[in-house]
DNA sequence: TTTTATCCTACAAAACAGATAGGAAAAGTA
DNA sequence: TACTTTTCCTATCTGTTTTGTAGGATAAAA
């Protein structure tokens, strides 16, 4: 039970445009250098974070990718969506016709309840909260590590 | 972002013994039958079960094997650490060297948030609890799905 | 003694993850 | 205009994980 790495560097890919929002876009390149992520790798994440409207390219002066809404408007679930077809621990928790019996479970109600409480707390936070807990991170001064 | 079959076929597994509580064990070959699994596949289940302490073969009359504690006293969470050796949504959730920056990043906090609510989640569960609802789902009179 | 059940190890097909590669097309720049 | 850079699109590659199957040794039961 592993987060692939497209939903997550997707994240940090809308953090990094979510922040440099000095009225210019950004470019592929410069998203690459500052989040460590292989250039040509981001291409797919881009792609798919366009695809899903989430981002869109601007040209002309100041151009390269801008987010199509505010941060605060973002949720993580979004991006999520973007990289994963559906939230779904289980292949049968959306299709009845995989498991007989479908109906009585109490495995998959079980997974059902727990696949619920994961899509709350991925709608519950937005791109906004990340870049604000991140720049209260980057302010504290002084070393100090686990103080959270 | 799947479960792993080993894990839920592993809960299942436990919950066909916890029913079966007559006095006697359960054989590898009823519980295939009962949970419609693989009989070789589930081979692979009780092994780790039984190394992970959660069952254990007798023998003798009444052969077969047992749960090593009450059901109410096992929690689902044990039964995903037996087949998956930690819970961490990212490699570097625990391990602080794989990046940098990594006591100052909000994105890790949040996986680290997500990942703690999903375990409060299997923590919080137990078998007993599972079975109690599969009892009460099954002695529900009438074809009614969705009268949950 | 015969049958059945457990236990152990190896193997394999398929799916998936995590990239890399090459180049066309579009856009920016001098 | 020429050229350079950036975007965009598709294919390919490599390793790992998942989901099993197969075979047989060993132990237990009938
Ligand atoms: S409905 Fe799929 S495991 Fe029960
Ligand atoms: S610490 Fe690993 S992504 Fe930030």
């Amino acid at each position: 039970m592993k987060v692939n790495t497209k939903t997550r560097y997707g994240i940090r890919t809308l953090m990094e445009l979510a922040r440099n929002d000095s009225g210019a876009g950004m470019h592929q390149k410069d998203i690459a250098v500052n989040q460590d992520i292989s250039y040509k790798y981001l291409d797919h994440i881009i792609a798919q974070l366009k695809s899903s409207g989430l981002i869109v390219p601007v040209s002309g002066r100041k151009s390269g990718y801008r987010l199509t809404r505010k941060p605060e408007e973002i949720a993580v679930y979004d991006v999520f969506t973007a990289f994963n077809s559906t939230l779904a621990l289980l292949d049968c928790l959306f299709d009845g016709e995989l498991c007989e019996k479908h109906e009585r479970c109490a495995a998959r109600e079980f997974w059902d309840g727990l696949n619920s409480v994961i899509e709350n707390y991925l709608k519950d936070r937005t791109i906004g909260d990340l870049i604000d807990r991140q720049s209260a991170l980057e302010s504290q001064q002084g070393g100090l590590a686990y103080q959270i």
